[in-house]
DNA sequence: CTCCTTTGGTACGATTTCGTACTATATAAT
DNA sequence: ATTATATAGTACGAAATCGTACCAAAGGAG
């Protein structure tokens, strides 16, 4: 039953992308005037995986062109959150480092929400949460791996 | 532990993020030429609950500002795919109907988004997905009651 | 070394998103 | 009926995202 499946898929992604709309617009309320979620995320990143990091890596882990990583790490750099260098070790690219005010900030925007997490954890199990984690791991390191490996390309050149 | 609990809701947001993302890119790579994702969306909530729609309802179900939603209307009539016309029971607003270009188009698409399925169907059992649809939706519920029931504004507030 | 290709970053313009201000219509209050 | 308030949509400008073109540096082939 193909259609069965697809539709499962489908209905997946539609509710995965309205949860990331909602969640975004509630961690959005809880950054300074003039900061949006790429800056945040952005900023997540950076000390999640450390920093120090070449832009276009950025840009390749958030899938965005590197046109648009550029903007938002100026946009950054000029808040004082990141500091960018050249790479000592390859002339073209620069490195992007976590200043103190932008860890703090991270820091602050995480505790901020704290007041939302509240709520949630009123009206939803933390369980079925913790329950569902792993599955959205496989799958975000699914469609990761995918889009680097062998894509389907028949319908792309039909269109 | 509420530490612990955060850090799981905090993680689960964070790879919805990137699902989004990574899904959005998908798409997209389905769509005609100057059509994206958020175009397609509100074929797909029209042939979903029925067109006919203010476009301020519309705005509403996806959250984003009227003036967007005003805009995405706008180039989706100007590509033929739906037609908006004056509400004859208030003359403030406008009626977003879905034309059979918009339908075909909507169908096309997911037509086109089978390889992918597939591919995804190939290294990842659609039963996990089936198992966390049902929470993913529970979850989506929340969010979506949350936003206009009671908010925590003392941080809001304080901002 | 020289030529060629690839890669990292930016400049620029087009499209999208969004906040503010404004108009027109509907609803409520009296 | 008149006034006040709320709502639906748009005009406009700012910021974000993205595609294309371009430049500088790195890597490879000969």
């Amino acid at each position: 039953m193909p259609d069965t499946k697809n539709a499962i898929y489908f209905e997946v992604f539609n509710e995965i992308g309205i949860i990331e709309q909602l969640s975004r617009t509630l961690l959005e309320a809880r950054l300074p005037h003039g900061l949006i979620a790429p800056h945040f995320a952005v900023l997540n990143h950076l000390i999640r995986l450390g920093d120090g990091r070449a832009l276009i890596d950025i840009a390749r882990a958030f899938q965005v062109p590197k046109t648009t990583m550029t903007h938002t790490i100026k946009c950054l750099e000029t808040n004082g959150l990141v500091a960018v260098r050249p790479n000592p070790r390859d002339g073209r690219s620069k490195l992007v480092w976590l200043t103190s005010a932008g860890r703090a900030l991270r820091a602050k925007a995480i505790a901020d929400l704290y007041p939302d997490f509240e709520r949630l954890a009123a009206g939803f199990k933390v369980d079925r949460l913790q329950d569902i984690l792993p599955v959205l791991k496989d799958l975000r390191a699914f469609l990761d791996e995918d889009r680097n490996g062998p894509h389907d390309k028949t319908v792309l050149q039909a269109e």
